[in-house]
DNA sequence: CCTCGTATGATTGTATACAATTATACGAGG
DNA sequence: CCTCGTATAATTGTATACAATCATACGAGG
């Protein structure tokens, strides 16, 4: 398992298909790229110092992950995504995280359950001293394992997918105000309901944990960055 | 709304790149392509009497919708998929589509809510009178109903994935012992909640809808055409 | 002055050529 | 007989060339 994940990322690494598409999907997160843009092949490769052929093999998938419109023989124009995207994502992770909590207290292993419980108690540690980087990245990992631990391929996908479209959101908002150790007690309460097989439990407080890391978000006012319409 | 899809529908048809893929879809989805095969670009090609140009496009759009993995400077493996996918699939539809039910409560515009009822009105006589076609037609475009009515590109999005997902399978079922009546049934209540407003209501019944669905397709037995692994 | 058609340029769609990488076969050395 | 390294072949990655389509500008006709 997981390993879908690795190979993606040395792609994503080594090919220039890989960097285009990364490239192409945080500027237009990022909002660089307006909405209703146009995207030229050569524009952008010559920007980006690629020929035309990784460009058009990264735009087939940013119109896949809807992040662009392709219209044939035409252009590809930017989608962006409103403060109504965010929102909607968040609720529909919040949904499918609960879901993946319900699987994973009937399918998770030992291994599994063993790192969870360590990686709980790393984030607490890191929590009290104040390191943000490490916090943010046991965050990522917390969530890797419950994906892992669901043991649905296809749930697994759909997670990362979403996990990949508010990961430079997150980053930010776990350094504000004191909502790194909220999450924290928030998965360990997950993880404490898996423990004890109550998948009902772990899928409502799993729910709870997006809708609160959302809330808090727009508590902060970071969502603001992506008012453009 | 629905003319990204409409757009989609014209770039499938008369690009090269949409017929591979398509074609590709369809062929690893009945099982042409076996799970772990090797796909090569200049056999693809040949194949279906394209260079490898419009193929590659296509593998990389095929490797975003999970059914290919492609190791890079190495090859594209078919991933496949298993009855355990079909299952988990019809699980995360059954909550999406509920959310769906949920925000088409609140946003559905009068002319939704008459193109629906028209719906099921035209559904339970062609059910009556046993013509299959317009029933799968007209069951496919009362979920597309429900997904302009939500009124949220992202959800809309996913939805229309896991829709073709299961298209195919789908339209067998339907014509199996009664299921269209009963489904018919199932659609008529969703409207009546969404009429009166009742949100929880249509999300439950959206939800068991599709279970439904399921247990219905697991009953007769068709979905032992995946049964691969 | 407006409308429509044609011509020109820009842009995408596809095919092919070349480079880089990987797999395989074969033989030398131990 | 086995192991390792090298050479060759196969395959993908990238760049470029050409074809098809679309947008724009300009001028003829009304």
């Amino acid at each position: 398992m997981g390993s879908y994940d690795v190979k993606q990322e040395v792609t994503d690494k080594y090919s220039l298909r890989g960097r285009v598409f990364n490239r192409l999907r945080e500027d237009i997160l990022s909002g660089k790229y307006k909405e209703h843009e146009e995207l030229k092949e050569v524009a952008i490769g010559e920007e980006l110092g690629v020929s035309r052929t990784p460009v058009r093999e990264a735009f087939r998938q940013l119109e896949l992950e809807g992040l662009i419109q392709i219209i044939p023989n035409k252009g590809a124009y930017v989608t962006g995504i409103t403060v109504e995207d965010v929102k909607d994502i968040y609720m529909i992770r919040s949904l499918l995280e609960g879901l993946c909590a319900r699987w994973a207290t009937e399918k998770m292993t030992d291994e599994q359950m063993a790192e969870m419980e360590e990686n709980i108690y790393l984030a607490e540690f890191h929590a009290s001293k104040g390191h943000l980087e490490q916090m943010a990245e046991l965050d990522n990992r917390f969530h890797e394992i419950m994906y892992e631990a669901c043991d649905s391929k296809m749930l697994e996908h759909l997670l990362r997918d979403f996990h990949q479209y508010v990961l430079r959101v997150r980053k930010k908002t776990l350094s504000e105000a004191g909502r790194g150790e909220a999450s924290n007690k928030e998965h360990r309460q997950i993880m404490e309901a898996i423990k004890e097989k109550d998948a009902k439990k772990a899928e409502k407080l799993a729910n709870r944990h997006i809708i609160n890391a959302y809330e808090n978000m727009v508590k902060s006012g970071l969502n603001e960055a992506y008012n453009e319409s």
